[in-house]
DNA sequence: TCTACCC
């Protein structure tokens, strides 16, 4: 049952084996560059501390890579001077500088960035349309609905748009010309119409404007990023040469915060460059590095990472960003907040990578908090902000259900939901539960809990092999084991076709995680079904739980309601003004005058506002700002 | 406090 060809496409996507992540124990060849005073390893997350507290010493930073090529540009590829002066922002406003990509300047084809000859590859590119036809996809593609219900639904989707001259979005591929190849792999994968998102995003990216942009992954928020990105690059002139050197200087760079959504982004973005002779790479940890090498050294266009490999590959030289002119992060609010934010600025403000201006920056996500939002403006250059979403009804995809349960009484009460679910047999034989856990260790107590009463479960987290992580999703897609416990490594991004059910046996802290988790069910026009296990510990996410669920047309239990309201009685509640109310990120923070106060703060690295909107449906602003329909949303 | 992010 599918309503929308995205989410039949993400079901495609998603039933390709992921083969380029298969990893095998080959061990990291090479060892490691001899780094001098450098420990052996030590994690991101302790790194980050470390680096932010010497952010004023140049000096203190690690001795650079040089790059081993022969070529005699002995360029440290690391911690270069774009940050000069220990400020944490990047070097001043660049305002004044010609943006490289909006003028049409570049004007040649064949743009390239691979050493080869970009005819021999594509003789030898590997089909990625291969997998394409087991039946879920031929279902996906042929069924009746992709085409109808849910594009008309799309009509009423509210849509704004702020920011400087914002391109008017277009109602077909053919409007713009994206070029022959990508034009055929869009027929390749039998997209008929550009979503939303699409429609928007993808005008205002081959302007060369920045943009934040609020937009469901299943509504092919990876395409709106990856099209213009491609089509861009083979517009653009070619790239330097580097001829024999180990270092890739890819083009574009896309970012996700877990290795298995680059994997996916990796497997979606071969598709759309298949036969274009751009090369698109993928890199994460977890897995060998040295195929990572291999594949860098045969040349990359376009790199899709985490960032942890990416800063390993940046210090041994083996990566530079210099070239890099489009920049892409997916679920960004998560790539910016607490966890990940220090290595975000050190990619992105403290390599080689040209400054906001010189680069076009695109951010995206579901969710977008205010102060993160604020935030992310450091790295974007007049941008548009971007917002797609349902206001009014047709969430009902999911329903929520939050329950009372003390945590002794958990495990029974999530055997009587799989019992439930297996005894009514309502969502077929692919229906598929996952189950979201707090901690690595409680996935797997679960687990081992789950799988000895005879449940057939596997789990994913941080705390298993990569391997194991990858084994356990394609073990949960292909419903060998249809219960997958999870911690929030799952919760963004995936696209997992026939979740029927989304437990939430540990609340996450965070209502946008709780959003995202969610959003794993209710996919393709199936009704989906989350269930919460709500107990006192949870009483911080009462407020905004509540609100939430409200703002979703769902009924909120009276007990809930009570707890939100002794919740906030004291303090006027810190959870929900988190967002400034409307918790969902449907607004442009430069509308809100609280974050615009002292006059063109925001504004000073080029952020310029022009205000207004445009594309939106009257009356539209208003009831946005506070509403939360977030079901489906990425 | 938790999660995720390189050996």
């Amino acid at each position: 049952m599918r309503t929308s060809w995205a989410d039949a496409v993400a079901n495609a996507e998603s039933s390709a084996a992921v083969t380029s992540a298969s990893p095998s124990n080959v061990a990291i060849g090479g060892a490691s560059p001899s780094r001098g005073g450098r420990a052996a390893y030590v994690p991101p997350h302790l790194r980050n501390r470390q680096q932010s507290s010497e952010s004023s010493a140049a000096s203190s930073a690690p001795a650079p890579s040089i790059a081993d090529s022969p070529s005699g540009i002995r360029k440290p590829a690391f911690f270069v001077a774009s940050d000069a002066g220990g400020s944490r922002r990047s070097s001043g406003p660049i305002r004044d500088s010609v943006r490289p990509s909006s003028s049409g300047a570049r004007g040649g084809s064949g743009g390239w960035n691979s050493r080869g000859a970009g005819w021999d590859r594509r003789e030898r590119e590997a089909n990625p349309f291969a997998d394409d036809d087991d039946d879920a996809a031929e279902a996906a593609f042929n069924s009746q609905e992709n085409s109808g219900i849910n594009f008309d639904a799309y009509e009423d989707i509210p849509v704004e748009t702020s920011g400087e001259n914002v391109p008017p979005p277009v109602n077909t591929f053919a409007e713009i010309d994206l070029g022959d190849a990508l034009t055929e792999n869009i027929r390749r994968c039998k997209y008929v119409k550009p979503t939303p998102v699409q429609r928007h995003a993808i005008p205002i990216s081959l302007a060369g404007r920045d943009l934040m942009a609020c937009a469901q992954t299943g509504s092919g928020k990876t395409v709106a990023f990856c099209f213009p990105i491609i089509s861009a690059i083979l517009r653009g002139t070619p790239a330097p040469r580097q001829r024999g050197s180990r270092t890739a200087f890819p083009l574009a760079l896309i970012l996700s915060p877990t290795r298995e959504l680059s994997v996916q982004i990796h497997e979606e973005a071969r598709k759309f460059a298949f036969q274009t002779g751009l090369r698109v790479v993928v890199a994460y940890g977890g897995a060998p590095i040295n195929q990572q090498l291999r594949d860098l050294e045969r040349g990359v266009d376009i790199l899709v990472a985490t960032p942890g490999r990416l800063v390993d590959l940046l210090e041994r030289a083996r990566v530079s960003l210099q070239h890099i002119r489009y920049l892409a992060l997916d679920e960004a609010d998560r790539m910016l907040d607490m966890g990940f934010e220090p290595q975000i600025r050190k990619i992105v403000e403290q390599t080689d990578m040209p400054p906001r201006g010189q680069r076009q920056t695109m951010l995206f996500s579901a969710t977008f908090p205010k102060e993160i939002q604020r935030m992310a403006s450091d790295f974007l250059y007049n941008y548009i902000f971007l917002a797609v979403g349902r206001v009014g009804s047709s969430t009902d995809l999911i329903v929520q259900r939050v329950e009372f349960v003390l945590d002794s009484d958990k495990r029974s009460y999530l055997m009587d939901l799989l019992h439930a679910q297996r005894d009514t047999g309502a969502h077929g034989k692919h229906a598929l539960t996952l189950v979201f856990v707090e901690t690595k260790r409680g996935a797997d107590s679960l687990e081992h809990w789950l799988c000895m009463n005879g449940f057939p479960a596997t789990t994913i987290h941080g705390d298993r092999t990569q391997q194991e992580r990858e084994a356990a999703l394609r073990s949960f897609k292909s419903g060998a084991t249809p219960i997958l416990v999870a911690t929030d490594v799952a919760a963004r991004g995936l696209d997992i076709p026939h979740v029927a059910h989304v437990i939430n046996f540990d609340l996450p802290n965070d209502i946008d995680d709780y959003v995202h988790r969610i959003g794993r069910t209710g996919r393709a026009g199936k009704s989906g079904l989350a269930t919460a296990f709500f107990n006192d510990s949870n009483a911080s996410l009462a407020r905004s739980l509540s609100e939430l669920m409200q703002e979703s047309n769902q009924e909120v239990p009276k007990w809930l309601s009570q707890y939100a309201a002794a919740r906030s009685y004291g303090s006027g509640s810190g959870r929900s003004r988190r967002t400034g109310g409307g918790r969902f990120g449907g607004r442009d923070f430069r509308r809100d005058s609280s974050y615009n106060r002292g006059g063109g703060d925001y504004y000073s690295g080029g952020n310029g506002y022009g205000g207004g909107s445009s594309g939106a449906p009257s009356g539209y602003g208003g009831g946005y700002s506070g509403a939360g329909v977030i079901s489906a949303w990425d």
